[in-house]
DNA sequence: GTCTATATATAGATAGAC
DNA sequence: GTCTATCTATATATAGAC
């Protein structure tokens, strides 16, 4: 964006705009390929040629795109540790009783954990291979992530609506049953998502927060 | 044990029980140190002579111990997911209610995942990296002690003890929390094992259950 | 049971043409 | 932007002496 300064010529071969355009939509072709084999098979067990061949390309084409095995994984990482931050948290800046804010928030934690299956794996699994700078940022993230968690816990407890013997315990405990569905919740399983949602609403805040609702 | 048949001569340079243990204590030397290795580094950023300087010999003298690195990781899995099926489970048959026996359940857990908490990161994070028929029975280690746990939480709904929306996803739930303070729990931290012990079964058994006691 | 020395395979990454 | 060809580093594993 900010790089886009001069008007395109006329005759030019591809007008920087859509050839930026064609370009990033390789890179998240490349990423969601490389997500989906990291998940399965492992970071270090997948090479650079299986990731190029999901795309269709050679091994060494992928440096064109990236410059090393372990930015594919920093994006990997990066994408889906940022979303939660950035679209699950307005939920609970929104107006409402924290026991509605955590509802909220917990629907929506499920139903991106979900849509973003592969990538949560990864990112739930191969932390130790980033880059310590990269680690430390994804850290971050997931931290001020627990952080607002456990604000809104302690907000329900001094409303009265939550009754738990400590709030970092309670938001500790309700965020790893939360991220733990990546590992057992499949498509075709007995219970469906939205079963697991409405179950788990209940489940966390009307029996282990302890809210007598309306959520 | 079964290979101890002959009686040992005088001049043997070592009574083979002898050396019998303590070639098996050199073996757990090996697993102690590859776990707490692999659980901070990850499987495949550990090389063997990164395990062989953690024991203090040189890397081919590991082949003498095990065949293969994937033996070692093979060995840490086994031990810590065998375990709890041996001992945490005898407490589902011991007697007393449903409540009781989750509760004395969710304890013996949570002291397991602390005691051998490094051993519990590999088991959870490296099962991409066990070989096929390896992996297959740490699965079904981890299924038939999941099965139990639900069976419990059917139980306790039975006698009227437990009030949930879905036994299946309430142990799922339960489990996954438990199994989480792996990533979070530090001994150094705010929280001791016992006050989390205590937390959680409140959590668990108490609220999240619906259990009014006494367990 | 541990050592030194080494075989061997693999995979991440680079060079340069098209 | 993708290709072929190749470099190079690393690490698992083996051979055989002590």
């Amino acid at each position: 964006m900010s790089s886009a300064g001069a008007a395109p010529a006329a005759g030019e071969p591809a007008r920087p705009a859509a050839r930026e355009a064609r370009t990033r939509l390789r890179r998240e072709e490349i990423v969601a390929a490389a997500a989906r084999i990291f998940a399965t098979a492992g970071y270090h067990n997948v090479g650079m040629r299986d990731i190029a061949d999901a795309v269709g390309i050679r091994g060494a084409s992928l440096y064109h795109h990236f410059p090393s095995k372990e930015e594919i994984l920093y994006a990997v990482c990066l994408s889906v540790t940022r979303e939660p931050n950035e679209e699950n948290l307005l939920l609970l800046d929104a107006p409402g009783t924290p026991s509605q804010r955590m509802a909220a928030l917990v629907r929506a934690h499920l139903r991106h954990l979900h849509r973003r299956r592969v990538e949560h794996l990864v990112g739930l699994h191969e932390l130790n291979s980033l880059a310590p700078e990269h680690r430390a940022e994804i850290d971050g993230y997931r931290r001020y992530y627990q952080r607002r968690v456990r604000d809104v816990v302690v907000a329900g407890v001094r409303t009265g609506e939550f009754r738990v013997p400590d709030a970092r315990l309670a938001a500790f405990g309700l965020l790893d049953m939360l991220n733990g569905i990546s590992n057992w919740f499949h498509d075709d399983g007995v219970l469906g998502l939205e079963q697991v949602v409405d179950g788990y609403v209940e489940l966390i805040v009307g029996r282990m927060l302890g809210s007598s609702g309306p959520y």
